[in-house]
DNA sequence: GTCCGATACTTTGACATCCTACTAAATTCT
DNA sequence: AGAATTTAGTAGGATGTCAAAGTATCGGAC
């Protein structure tokens, strides 16, 4: 699809540096911006067959992993740092797609505990066998600096944003 | 915001590792969608202040780089690698707030050309300068790793994603 | 000179995300 | 105990993104 004849993000860069000075935080920024695009639409691509986005997948993947087979919506949140609305979201198309159960926590009934289906272990199953056969890409990446790349981002996200 | 007592990813991962196999790529992918949710909120409420989001704002930015001071939106979303419509729909936005100007292509009348107004360069260097301002965080990472780091990510983006 | 495929943009619909505001329930503090 | 505060989730609205379908225009083939 790209079929460019040059690098935007590195033209964009190099204007930008003799304009402004600093790029570098810009330009990682911006193709940060593009490799997501670029991932997820990767990753909705290979789950897109079993009805689901990457981001349903996420949410059942957390509840396969839970031990107790069900976590309250306030910690899908946390856990995937996401608003709570994008949760009660979700979490509502799950539900109407069967994959999902929802119940009020009967030990604190402010809780909507959320679990997986039947319906939803299969569906989890088989769309993760698609991402793994698919891995969009980062295989072009050697295991070493998929490990550097890994690290650099967990330096990114557990920085403090609250500049 | 978070106040996490442990890495969600960091768990993620672990857990993954011990049931599908090859865990980096996935660890990698989540890794970056949680990276780009922190980094885009730092950007859009940095240009917040004036009346624009990051999207919004790297068009702008990409109208002034123009050396003729306009593009047709195709090449707008081409650089930006973003899909035809979303092009449409924020330069409908920017042109309400009247940042742009919209003018059909005298030569190739299907083309729709888009360029900054007076008030849509104040905005842009405002919010520039306001962005500048922040470096969002990723002076986290030292000058070298910064580079490392756009380097990957340079690599993921021009890999081939046509499976 | 006309027709037909390719190109450029728009429209409509779906999705995930955020924000603000609201309700309900639990917890804490008088 | 009763009131204030905090916490959990939901509702409504805005944004940006993609996909599918539609319209208009261009350009080449015949």
């Amino acid at each position: 699809m790209p079929g460019l004849d040059f690098d935007p993000i590195e033209r964009a860069g190099e204007l930008w540096e003799k304009h402004v000075g600093p790029a570098d935080s810009m330009r990682l920024a911006t193709s940060l911006m593009r490799v997501h695009q670029l991932v997820l639409a990767e990753l909705d691509a290979a789950v897109r067959p079993h009805g689901i986005t990457f981001a349903r997948f996420e949410v059942l993947r957390l509840l396969s992993f839970s031990s107790r087979g069900s976590l309250p919506l306030s910690k899908i949140g946390q856990r995937l740092m996401v608003h709570p609305t994008s949760v009660t979201n979700v979490i509502d198309r799950l539900t109407a797609d069967g994959l999902v159960d929802r119940q009020v926590d009967a030990v604190d009934r402010r809780r909507v505990l959320a679990s997986l289906t039947e319906e939803g272990r299969v569906v989890l199953d088989a769309a993760t066998e698609s991402l793994m056969a698919i891995d969009f890409g980062l295989q072009a990446l050697p295991p070493e600096q998929q490990r550097a790349a890994f690290e650099i981002l967990r330096i990114l996200r557990t920085t403090d944003f609250e500049g």
